[in-house]
DNA sequence: CTCAAAGTCTCAATATATGAAACTTGGTTT
DNA sequence: AAACCAAGTTTCATATATTGAGACTTTGAG
């Protein structure tokens, strides 16, 4: 329960988060119907946002979008709260070297959260751009982080997965999948099956701390038409070391130690 | 003005923003130094926005950095309240054809927003330099944007513009930047004579709605090493119509079956 | 023209934010 | 070790901003 509970700005962020989730302009009536606070509330809350540039309203439309100051501080996060600006030599090297589409991910929230993406000179048609969140449980770089969390902070994150079915192949409950991180945590690697598209498989690497501590991880996207696992499974010794460099580079940079933390503290 | 004055919310995005200028890992201490709160309000907010993932706290160093949420929202908005989705075909193919690197850019705040960007070598890198920020009167997107403002808008965001002299060839004065946005708007295009940044040259169009309404602009960047002003302007006749194509994909993104009721349909 | 729906505003009650001061923690000096 | 200092954290009475029922205004449909 991030949302609520933190006062008038934990509240407001609410209202921005709807709006991000409908994926395209709404109107202040759609917003009402789906809101925990009432009418006027509500109202104050969209126009301080959009003073705020954190909502850009559309006038003609009377429709309201995410705003461009957003975008702004973006920048900066992605430029100093992520894996993103040391990974990027490492990121080149390996798209150059494996010529498919290769991801960077970080948890967020029990969620992926893509980083980066360097596309195959062929490109997949597939949906994924930084910025861009997917499933923890039933993606090649989400079941890897997982895998190496602590037990704990790996329950909480298990618990709020929604376990729907993408594919045939999803795993659609917490034993299938804790099954599966115990198989990921004895190669120390893993694999998308077709879990989340059909026709879209990855082999995916954790990038750890020396202590341990899950950093983030890449992966390699191809799909069934061009190979299969065992061909992405003998990119492992690419990624294998990308990965570790990618980590040394975030020790020497003081890369931030990753609050995976209990959110259950109230 | 914009800052402060929207309550709670208002002097949240406050220490948001000032978390985000540091461009490094910050501690509360120096925030504080350099905080318009007393201590505690300070640090009520810092932790706020820290339990929303606004900003993310590294317990080992003290410090904060602008927070992974950001990452989230900034997404949404790229792909919701900015031109670059609609854009991006046409950026590849003037990419493409001009082989030199390609701006796109908005109006944010009085400032330039640059929303996307490609690069002669490798194409598509999101927010390594989506998101950031210039200044409008001495870049080619900036002075075009400008130029092609209401009276009363430009006026507001020219008085906002510090008029540092970054090379010798900045204009420094707002007289020299009027006489400048009448040439563009006389040529309908224009350019930055190393204003901005020694070396560096581009060639700026706007993009403009149907009605004359100002929504962004392109430009193509080169250096005084490759070319000079008179070969960029040769690029002319390929930026207007790409930026006219641009403003029309983006006329025709009304979606024109929301107005209809959905419930019809059922 | 009439009516309903959407959007905007008002204001008293109330919850919330505020910040001076006191306290705790961790590290450095004497 | 003890004393000190700076950074970070908590408390609590007070002031202030938020809240939301309701009323008002605008918009658009029939």
């Amino acid at each position: 329960m991030a949302g609520t509970g933190d006062g008038t700005v934990g509240k407001a962020l609410v209202v921005l988060d709807q709006v991000a989730s409908f994926g395209r302009p709404v109107r202040f009536s759609e917003l009402l119907d789906d809101s925990p606070f009432p009418k006027p509330t509500l109202y104050r809350f969209v126009q301080t946002l959009t003073n705020q540039h954190m909502l850009s309203y559309d006038a003609d439309r009377q429709t309201y979008t995410p705003g461009l100051r957003l975008v702004r501080l973006a920048h900066a996060a992605w430029e100093q709260a992520t894996l993103a600006p040391m990974a990027r030599p490492f990121l080149d090297a390996l798209s150059r070297e494996v010529g498919e589409t290769v991801h960077l991910a970080q948890l967020d929230a029990g969620q992926v959260l893509y980083i980066d993406k360097r596309n195959a000179a062929d490109p997949i048609k597939m949906y994924s751009q930084a910025g861009k969140v997917g499933p923890a449980y039933c993606t090649g770089v989400g079941k890897v982080m997982l895998a190496f969390l602590s037990d704990d902070a790996a329950d909480v994150i298990i618990t709020q997965q929604s376990f729907h079915k993408f594919t045939p192949q999803t795993l659609t409950d917490e034993a299938a999948l804790r099954r599966e991180l115990a198989d990921i945590r004895t190669n120390g690697y893993g694999f998308d099956r077709e879990e989340h598209e059909p026709g879209i498989i990855c082999v995916a690497m954790p990038i750890l701390s020396e202590a341990g501590r899950v950093l983030g991880a890449i992966s390699v996207t191809s799909t069934t038409a061009r190979t299969n696992l065992a061909g992405l499974e003998q990119l492992v010794p690419v990624l294998r070391p990308a990965a570790a460099k990618i980590a040394q580079a975030a020790q020497n940079w003081s890369f931030p130690d990753f609050n995976t933390n209990e959110e259950a503290r109230m």
